[in-house]
DNA sequence: TACCAGGTAAAAA
DNA sequence: TTTTTACATGGT
């Protein structure tokens, strides 16, 4: 049972500064209570220099738009709290927003950071590793962000085969920026993921110029025409399927295999027991910090991460994060099997 | 300049 | 059935 990160907007109305205002064309503030540990910090960085335009974190704001109750919402995000006592401030604009948008704005917020996310058992599970309790230790409170769907999770990790992360990043942006529906917010423009109906009606010339290869163009409008016509629905998963049998249907679809399917269940589904063990920067990270010789291959990598068990997804984006941090690893000499 | 980078499907052997 | 190849962009 996993408690959940309560929206603090149980606050009187007459208490102008807590809970959600409300007023005619006013914006919206929540506070968020996140499960503890949570450091709101480290666990944005990875939105760090990113497009101010999709998704930003700069001076400790957080700001992306996003779908809450059918409309788009721009949402800024900080911290008011500490490690231990987490607490989020959200700014929904613009106003006058219709009931019930604040509040799924804030489960869209809670969605993204995963504060849900109750990170204790899995400092439990890997006690027996000492190269992983120690990055744990180093990054208490990070949480792996997660995609608004499974869709954008999907699409990312297509755009990503192959080609370097910065190479997909450029892409991904042009992506988004060209085919994203927008808003208009004090002079600056916002853009959202692009939509399934949206990606189904592009020609697949304007797929390919945002530097897409033909293949990836034809995976992804695919996807999008299946999800849009209704033949496939990515968004209401039973919650009891188990991480193998999804890897299994999405490895159907045409341009996603195995690695595709896994790194789209850890960001998509924040299923964390997913783990793309063939994937090239997981597979030096393990190197880097377990064996510090050449690369290791595909089975060594699934063989070192058995030892996190359910939690090697998690496992893996940690030392992803420490490896990017430059945290210095522990001596492989300490393991012992 | 050439090669590699968070793969995949299709062609060729 | 197994192996090889084409593909896109950005960094070195």
């Amino acid at each position: 049972m996993r408690r959940r990160a309560r929206a603090g907007n149980r606050e009187p109305p007459r208490s102008p500064g807590a809970g959600v205002k409300k007023g005619a064309g006013d914006p919206a503030t929540l506070l968020l209570e996140p499960v503890p540990p949570f450091d709101f910090g480290l666990s944005a960085s990875i939105f760090a220099g990113g497009d101010p335009g999709i998704r930003s974190f700069a001076d400790g704001v957080f700001r992306q738009l996003m779908r809450a109750g059918g409309r788009l919402v721009l949402v800024t995000v900080t911290s008011g709290g500490t490690v231990d006592r987490p607490r989020l401030r959200v700014l929904v604009e613009p106003g006058p927003l219709p009931p019930g948008v604040p509040r799924q704005a804030g489960e869209a917020v809670t969605r993204l950071f995963n504060l849900d996310l109750d990170l204790s058992p899995f400092g439990e599970a890997v006690e027996a590793d000492p190269v992983m309790s120690a990055i744990v230790r180093h990054l208490r409170g990070l949480k792996p962000p997660r995609t608004a769907t499974l869709f954008e999770a999907l699409v990312d990790s297509i755009i990503e085969q192959q080609i370097s992360l910065s190479a997909a990043r450029s892409i991904e942006v042009r992506f988004t920026r060209s085919f994203g529906d927008t808003l208009v917010l004090e002079g600056r423009r916002y853009y959202a993921f692009p939509t399934p109906e949206r990606l189904a009606g592009t020609p697949p010339g304007e797929l390919r110029a945002t530097g897409l290869s033909q293949r990836k163009a034809e995976y992804i409008a695919g996807i999008a025409r299946m999800v849009s016509e209704g033949r496939l629905d990515l968004e209401h998963h039973g919650p009891g399927e188990e991480t193998g049998a999804l890897i299994r249907d999405l490895s159907t679809l045409r341009g996603v295999g195995v690695w595709t399917a896994e790194l789209a269940l850890l960001r998509g589904l924040s299923r964390l027991d997913a783990i793309p063990a063939d994937d090239l920067g997981i597979r030096r990270a393990i190197t880097r910090y377990y064996s510090r010789g050449s690369r290791i291959d595909t089975a060594e990598a699934r063989r070192v991460a058995e030892a996190w068990g359910p939690w090697r997804g998690l496992a893996a984006y940690y030392l992803l994060v420490a490896e990017r941090r430059g945290t210095a690893p522990v001596a492989p000499s300490n393991i012992h099997k």
